[in-house]
DNA sequence: GAAAGTTTTTGGAAATTTTCCAAGGATGCT
DNA sequence: AGCATCCTTGGAAAATTTCCAAAAACTTTC
């Protein structure tokens, strides 16, 4: 675990952001969970046990940590920002019935073809969000 | 345009809503335009000629038109919830300069494949979210 | 390794957006 | 028209995010 402290630590570091004790909490929890948490949800993950972290301080590391590239917002639901640490392109499923939301591999869809897109609109990126189906815990038996 | 009134009218009481002026002025604003507003940008065209409808009232047309769904929501910016009258399928391009959005024609893209998804994963509906390139307006030159 | 110069953290206040509430008003049915 | 129900309203309340100035911490420099 001291190799992933130290990764995380270089790439922190290489992106130009200073390695302060909660913002290294804040992507660390994230790298380690896949279930898309909001910011309260951080927050309140890193204090469970004793104070470590200050609301606006994950606010503050959240945004310094998108600015940078490290992380990425993902918004499905009304009112609510969700973080993921996984920035590579992906897809992204959410469960009807229980709201959880899951990854899907970049190769898992096929890529798409934009020909028939309007001249002069060119494309960066996009992603394909499926609604729908069960996650694994609501799977109808 | 009395034809299209008359419309509105008949649309919002086959889903069961009792017909209002504030819920028509919402709903008829929204069927006007394709820009995707919030729920501020529809209380204030709404309101721009004297006073017609409250902020509370826009809040619960948007969600009764919702829940019958003759409108539905678009998210792809933090913190902003947008609306939108178009709910036929389609997708949604978003420009990277002033970031308006506008539609993609269902038929534009194709059908996606969604074999590869593991199993026991039914897709009852997806949508694409294309960022990138310039809208109209803010085309360079 | 201490001082200097930044950047970051913090708690609390403030801003923003959305929801709640109870009272009065409007709508659709008979 | 009368009635039951649903809707609107202003204001308060809730929920989420941002701002602020002071204190603390990180990095660099000497």
């Amino acid at each position: 675990m001291q190799q992933q402290a130290d990764k995380i630590i270089q790439t922190l570091k290489a992106k130009g952001l200073r390695v302060t004790p909660q913002r290294f909490a804040v992507y660390e929890d994230l790298l380690a969970r896949s279930d898309h948490p909001t910011a309260e949800q951080i927050t309140n993950h890193l204090n469970q046990d004793g104070p470590t972290s200050s609301q606006a301080t994950v606010y503050s590391s959240l945004q310094a940590l998108r600015e940078v590239g490290l992380i990425r917002e993902v918004l499905l639901e009304e009112g609510v920002c969700r973080y993921d640490a996984n920035i590579d392109p992906h897809h992204h499923f959410q469960c009807q019935s229980c709201g959880a939301i899951e990854d899907i591999a970049w190769d898992q869809l096929q890529d798409l073809d934009f020909k028939a897109l309007r001249p002069g609109l060119q494309v960066t990126h996009y992603e394909i969000t499926v609604h729908g189906g069960y996650c694994n815990r609501c799977r109808p038996e």
